[in-house]
DNA sequence: TGAAACCTTCACATCAGTGTGAAGGCAAGT
DNA sequence: ACTTGCCTTCACACTGATGTGAAGGTTTCA
């Protein structure tokens, strides 16, 4: 699949997948004609890295953990490829997802609560 | 209390304080020299307008739903305060908010189950 | 009174994510 | 062959959140 069609099928704009290659999140071939070439996977793989973006999470820590989420139980399996570096990483990342979670899920359950005192039943006219 | 404190007391430099005053997310007030003075409950709200906004929501959005996280039980428990639009606009920041817990909450657990699978028991030296 | 530490506004700069357009090559249909 | 629509790279610009510094008034304390 080239970019058009992955931008139809994901709604992210060319301009955005070629930005995010440039930041190291894709990495599609190249066709003989240099045009970029995607496999199916391409198209979770978007979605999950807008879902991240829209988390607050930045291209850089997206880059670093994005390995860990895909090819679940491949290359990445061996344990070789894990310095302790990068498990205090992963540690630290998922403590501020975490966090992350906490708020929103304390904010979610903030506005349902006003809006079911306020409006226990359907929305008057 | 001042910004200098409210700063120190929150970690959130001074020059952010004033930002978000421009952005209509605190109103603090003005003593006799000009000089802003915060309530105690600046403290936790501070705190709250960095957790939504380290989680991907903008100034604006906190905003509108900030006097329905705060106050609870006050001003805005009169239905009178709520139009249908506004009850509309926080369900669907609600349902946004739901869809990057969903996110996060997935991600977390993939980064979780993947060290989990390498590292079972604590990190090797 | 003078120094240190606070406060004020104003303004310019950076960074990430994103929009948009130019200039040109490739591919497919009529 | 020509048009249409896709692709390429390059580049300038905007927005939102943030850093930083200038120029000047205020409070505090020795």
């Amino acid at each position: 699949m080239r970019i058009g069609e992955l931008s139809r099928r994901t709604g992210v704009p060319t301009r955005m997948l070629r930005y995010y290659e440039e930041q190291g999140l894709l990495r599609p071939e190249r066709a003989a004609n240099g045009y970029r070439s995607y496999g199916d996977g391409a198209v979770p793989c978007v979605r999950q890295i807008r879902g991240l973006l829209d988390s607050g999470l930045t291209t850089e820590i997206i880059r670093v953990i994005l390995p860990f989420l895909s090819d679940p139980g491949e290359i990445h399996l061996h344990p070789e490829c894990l310095t302790q570096e990068t498990a205090a990483l992963l540690r630290g990342e998922i403590d501020r997802i975490q966090s992350r979670i906490d708020c929103l899920a304390r904010n979610r359950d903030a506005l349902r609560a006003y809006l079911d005192t306020v409006q226990p039943g359907t929305l008057r006219p």
